[in-house]
DNA sequence: GCACATCGTTCCACAATGCGGCACACTCGC
DNA sequence: GCGAGTGTGCCGCATTGTGGAACGATGTGC
């Protein structure tokens, strides 16, 4: 159950997107592999509509919009990321900084599904498609502190990967820090997995109470005002409750 | 240079997205292929992370968050999709009908791209990565209108096909349409692809000129008044300049 | 509560399939 | 016009994926 081509077909993919506009020569040189081996890799992912050959230089690959039809579960139609998009833009109008929109993916991540950015000239950034751990992001506690017992029980129970001082790397705090999200209704991140990075964040649930995604705003440690927090979280929980509010209608 | 499994493999993913959560059983039926096939690629593709077990039933399959890594070029970064956002919420706000955003693809088509819905009980509906033929809606004149010569020469030369009385099948009318869009600064379809389907649409062009991207309203036959034509037009067209001028920003 | 239908999962021998070394075609820059 | 750099096409060999069949678990109707 290898499908040693499939999964060279994907990184291909990957690495495409990365790149694009990318030829058959950089590939070589990115993957180490046969230069006939790459080629037909992309004329194959080519057929099927996935990568299409840059429209100035043909011998370039790019991606395809095929892509588009492909969205996870949570973004199919017009959903929660219609529902959140006006929200977003408020809470970002209001505080003038990044806001995120991340969805719970496999392997205890979150992952950036929507953006709205901020125009200061020293922003964060992540980009759509970016993951990051659960146990060490704002959205991912977020989202965390609303998951079933079972789930937290294994994420907790898996290593805990520290990223500086202030990780929390051990799941007797964690538990304890999820208990504080749920009761304030958001969870902060001072610098626990992206150093000089701050965020507040807080869960969008479906009508289950199951957590769907996590808004969160995103701003430099050099910004982050303490004596602000309250009032940054109840701002960000309010804007999670629209989002609801609106999904479920 | 086939890649059988390659190709069955982007088949599956693409009916996962369509029919997520989905069961080996139900895409078996779908492709009339051996379970274990079907299976294999299914496990395939979840150790590549594109695909992923639904929390709730694991037997059922969805599509993973990694697809988001992966976007067209013209959507990377934050740059077109994050510019035109915001102007196409207002002019939503302004004519209270759904507004999309597509960008050209490869063979002849635009992709839908975004969406901002209108609240009305009947609207019009296409999800993000549904394609449509270049020569045959209003987002592709708009964008046809500023393509190459050379480029226009190969669509006009392709088979125009018909979708409808409507529809305009003839090279030379085609070109005269395209004269016109340019002149106005917006293109109209009515009912040239769907029946029933109305649309306005004005081109987003980049520094050199080259279209990138087409904003356009979609509404139904029965609320077009084509005496609002010229006014629907000029508020499209500047929709369509203000996303332009932000994307160069 | 038993037998039967149905589903997801696992195994394995065969041969079709994709692998990658090589050679060709082409385009630059010197 | 030569050489170094591309992108492209070919083809024999062995690796790889194939799919039939068997297994285990679940649940449905009698």
């Amino acid at each position: 159950m290898e499908m040693k081509s499939v999964t060279r077909s994907l990184r291909v993919l990957e690495a495409v997107a990365q790149h694009q506009p990318v030829t058959v020569g950089e590939l070589t040189k990115i993957f180490g592999l046969p230069k006939s081996t790459v080629q037909r890799t992309l004329l194959t992912l080519n057929e099927a509509g996935w990568l299409r050959a840059n429209r100035k230089d043909t011998t370039r690959w790019e991606i395809g919009a095929r892509v588009l039809a492909v969205r996870p579960a949570a973004l199919q139609g017009s959903s929660l990321f219609a529902a959140a998009r006006e929200p977003m833009i408020r809470l970002r109008d209001v505080l003038n900084e990044t806001i995120h929109l991340s969805v719970p993916d496999a392997l205890h991540s979150v992952v950036v599904v929507d953006r709205v950015d901020c125009d200061h000239a020293v922003r964060t950034f992540h980009a759509i498609g970016d993951t990051s751990p659960l146990h060490a992001t704002a959205s991912g506690h977020a989202v965390l502190a609303h998951l079933a017992k079972a789930d937290v029980d294994e994420v907790a129970a898996g290593t805990l990967e520290g990223y500086g001082e202030e990780t929390i790397t051990d799941p007797v705090q964690l538990r304890s820090e999820l208990q504080r999200v749920r009761k304030r209704g958001y969870a902060v991140n001072h610098n626990q997995y992206l150093q000089g990075v701050c965020a507040i964040a807080a869960p969008v649930l479906d009508g289950d109470g199951v957590p769907l995604a996590a808004v969160a705003v995103s701003l430099p440690d050099s910004r982050f005002e303490p004596g602000r927090l309250p009032e940054l979280g109840r701002l960000v929980a309010e804007t999670a409750a629209e989002i609801t509010a609106r999904h479920q209608a």
